[in-house]
DNA sequence: CATGAATGAGACTTCATTCAT
DNA sequence: GATGAATGAAGTCTCATTCAT
């Protein structure tokens, strides 16, 4: 099992037939549920073929190696992180704390929709450089947007000018994935899923200045006593 | 190399004579060069006893595997994160913005001195539950105090009293945590180190509602228009 | 890949169409340019399959293996080493000295315009039993004629009675194949195609004491000092 | 199987032990016979492991590959081939032909000793250069050898000066090998040693145009009407 | 304590060959 | 005839771990 730092240059090509392309996407299924099971290094290429029905040697028609199709695995889930708005538009006379507490909800909501696998892209992402790569691209498509706001909010004069728009929006995002991940994979506690998100988002906006007082306290049942699962 | 999750309750014995221990030693140490120039994966058992310059064999007098070394060296360095103040008391007078900077500039300081090891260990954790559980402690170290320094603040009348004292816990320690290994280990932009560790703290107190009037602008150079290194 | 002994007794039936017969001499001419481009052993059939310009299935309507496809190939190529003088017949006044000069100038020619594909013969006949019969088929072939030429000479008196015609058949071919293949397959040196074919002629006749008085030293720029290319 | 044309540049390191020694031995040792056995396709490395009496993971200590074993076998034969003579010295008034009668069946006798190895090595010269590149030093000492005497028969008058030395001593050096193999190995006609080595020293006597009149005509069963083998 | 030889479980890969469409 | 998906036998190789010396 080499750290993988590079793309096989020749990948087996796409299938030609329907059914073809129907056995590759069996494939893609079947290992994105035993990553999710097994986790990356303890699955084998014959347990993603055997659960997807087929034999092992089938795997290499359509991949070289359980990293390259983890990284479709992958792949495909970061889009789903990334993805535009899926929902409802937001309310013409949304307050900017409601955008960012809308943009956070649905973060919070896809991650925990696929906790799992989010868990095992974050252990790969440790030695697989372009899976790593594709996680630094979430990364910093959430940073770029974060920064931007930043800088809006600044010139309207609804943030503070103290804060570096560039750190805080790496920070912040930061404080968003890792606290997601804490939250969701390693299960460190079980908040109640309105209540977290209202209060990150609240330290967010709070974080760049941004005016609060205009939001009602919200039922938020804080300050809670614990809700903590481990010591 | 299964997914570890117990530990060997028969270690092997500790080293008797003066010389076995400072063999053992001679391997911890070795191991940590290791795996911090190889990552976890990839270091073999033999590689770490030849940088010890000892037979492969003589390994198993001191470690039952690579995992058990591991810890051994992750241990000391979640100890080395989580250690007292080590420098000069802070002022007597030092404002409570002061007394978080003091805070997270020691821990990016220590986390840079290692970054390393840290890269690694946050891989580890993720396979290795034993690890993990370490990680957490940290974490929770951090958490514990973070949430108690909340709440006297809010009691003080220093904090907002909307912010749920062990969310904006768990969240800002996230926050420096996985800043911290951006920034340090994924290279993410080569920040000055004063420049980000206030600015981080700045967002800290920011989330809580701690005032920063009477903090000095600081010749912090922000807004700064970007270090950022990979795009 | 085992080591081929015996010949598969049911082939697949003689194509039936025109157009089965096309694509069947398609393969066999794709087959040759892959093996001498990769050697028998590195060409896989999908190789031989792909530069047909046709699946890789479809080779199985024409042959059995890859040995059975190589047979025929260097069938066709051991053919074209024995086959019939094919230029101008010799001038009625050859001296014997000519005839064995023409008869070896062909062979060099020959093996020369098809250095590539003798080479790979030469490889395959030491493990599979039916080309290095094809091959010996060729030895003989050359040998016989050889044989009776000798005893010709003998009874002619134009040859040494001391010399026993079968092992000085064989031994002499066998200089003349070797000679052959280090020279034009192995690269061994660059000799001007003239003057080899002429000095190993002289040592053919000199070696049946073939009388080479009445032939005129030729321009042949012996002794030269060396052509030698690998040290 | 890939055709191997490079050394691997870090082998495993020589044993440490006696111990270690003596099995390194005992590998090389069935190696050649199960090589000569099975011939150098067809063995596995847990063949030449279980012959030696081991496990087949043990075989990695030593060598890296199937072709790397092979090849100290085949040095080692390279070695025997052409190893200073072993026997008596030849006689003080010995003719020329004898010096070259006594050359030829030294290397016959040789050969014979090892005629399945030495087929082995042909075949396997052809698809890795590490062996061939043997093979052609072999050659190369026999060709220096042969040219060196060319030369200097012809300064003493004792052979033909429109002979090319060069060209003489690698086609009379391709007679040689080439008439060994088809002998020995292919099995090609038994003919009697001392028969055999004489008819092919007279025919490289002749080629150069050693006079061997002095030469008493041997009891030569020559002519022989035939003792092929092989249709 | 130290050594390094020996083991063997376990996974990976290749590719000739079959066969349903 | 042609296609290409599917199979699985067969062999390779690694390396953690044991153990006799």
């Amino acid at each position: 099992m080499p750290r993988i730092t590079e793309v096989n240059d020749v990948p087996p090509e796409a299938p030609r037939s329907r059914k073809g392309a129907a056995t590759r996407a069996r494939l893609v299924e079947s290992a994105k549920e035993e990553f999710e099971e097994t986790g990356f290094l303890e699955t084998r290429i014959s347990d993603i073929a055997k659960r997807a029905g087929m034999s092992h040697g089938s795997f290499y028609h359509y991949f070289d190696s359980k990293e390259q199709i983890f990284r479709e695995v992958a792949e495909a889930q970061e889009a789903v992180l990334t993805a535009a708005d899926d929902g409802d538009p937001p309310a013409p006379d949304a307050t900017e704390f409601d955008r960012i507490l809308r943009a956070n909800r649905r973060y919070f909501a896809r991650y925990r929709a696929n906790g799992k696998i989010m868990g095992v892209i974050e252990e790969v992402s440790r030695y697989d450089t372009v899976v790593n790569e594709a996680r630094m691209q979430r990364q910093k498509h959430f940073a770029e947007r974060a920064e931007a706001s930043v800088r809006r909010l600044q010139a309207q004069g609804l943030a503070d000018l103290h804060i570096d728009p560039e750190i805080a929006a790496v920070a912040l995002g930061a404080m968003i994935a890792r606290f997601a991940e804490l939250w969701i994979v390693e299960d460190w506690a079980d908040y109640p899923f309105d209540h977290a998100t209202d209060q990150v988002t609240r330290l967010w906006a709070n974080a760049i200045g941004l005016p609060t007082d205009t939001v009602a306290p919200r039922k938020s049942r804080a300050p809670v006593k614990s809700s903590r699962k481990k010591s």
